[in-house]
DNA sequence: TTTGTGTAGTTGCATAAACAACTATATGCC
DNA sequence: GGCATATAGTTGTTTATGCAACTACACAAA
């Protein structure tokens, strides 16, 4: 449906995502400038964990959209920082249940601060009904592209 | 002004930008099977070549919202494949000057209809409406965050 | 029990990104 | 001219991604 309309000139920033990205670099300089020594990737694997703690590295891999070598190598450098701890599932011994530690558990409360914080100052002079759209078309874009035998591969 | 109306669970989606990253997938698969061995990111420089050529490395920096040693890389890469030349510019010496070579050229047609096709795979069900609310939400969140001394870095 | 198939996770390789530090050239001011 | 400063580009290092190939375990069918 959506044919002609679209110019290619504007095409272009759909494509590379040019405002995540911002939004992703400010998050990472905000999280620098106090402190914290954590990466956006690290930060959204670690986002899913406080959320729900134990979760497989599968589950990791859905619920961040990323694949298995992406979340081997991520949960990797979180040990390394001692920010995670891979736990062996007693039922299924294919299977790490990735935990939190104490130090993962006490970045939550000021990362998160962070995050509202960044969104707001990219968010400054955007009404709510134009976030709701936005979020709505990047949804159906996801879900357009997803439902293909893509993500299967 | 948009601040606590922004629910952290959904704040999730804008950071990680799964949505561009499924598209930039797509069309990288769009290209493959069309063999064509040239990724999103090269493309995305020789989209601004096609547009302009003879730019120097950093214009391309500025329209394609990457740092100096990522233009420098990605041109290492185009030249490897002979898809563009660095032509020192004869005005100022510290300049490099990107052209398109033949095979750079002959590939215009064919990845631009690719990524049409990949938009309009993506863009399904949205309306034009949806889609320019979208655009000016992303970029007010670009200028937003570009407006702040981050880029100059 | 064996065999086949699917799933969870890891490793290797190539490409790309961010950041810092560097070289070379240009330009403006004394 | 000579020096300070800014700009264009490169290189090194770390982290992350995508894809392919691999190991280990689970489960079901013969």
């Amino acid at each position: 449906m959506p044919n002609n309309q679209f110019k290619k000139g504007e095409l272009y920033s759909f494509i590379t995502g040019k405002a995540s990205t911002a939004i992703a670099r400010r998050l990472q300089k905000n999280f620098k400038q106090s402190g914290i020594e954590v990466t956006i990737e690290q930060w959204s694997v670690l986002y899913h964990l406080w959320k729900q703690e134990g979760q497989s590295q599968q589950q990791l891999c859905d619920a961040t959209f990323r694949d298995k070598p992406s979340i081997t190598r991520l949960v990797d450098n979180l040990e390394k920082q001692k920010l995670v701890k891979r736990v062996p599932s007693k039922e299924d011994r294919r299977i790490n249940l990735i935990y939190l530690t104490k130090e993962a558990l006490s970045l939550q409360e000021k990362t998160m601060a962070l995050a509202n914080k960044t969104l707001n100052e990219a968010l400054e002079g955007v009404t709510n009904g134009q976030i709701e759209i936005a979020k709505e078309v990047l949804q159906k874009v996801y879900d357009n592209l997803s439902n293909l035998p893509l993500t299967d591969l």
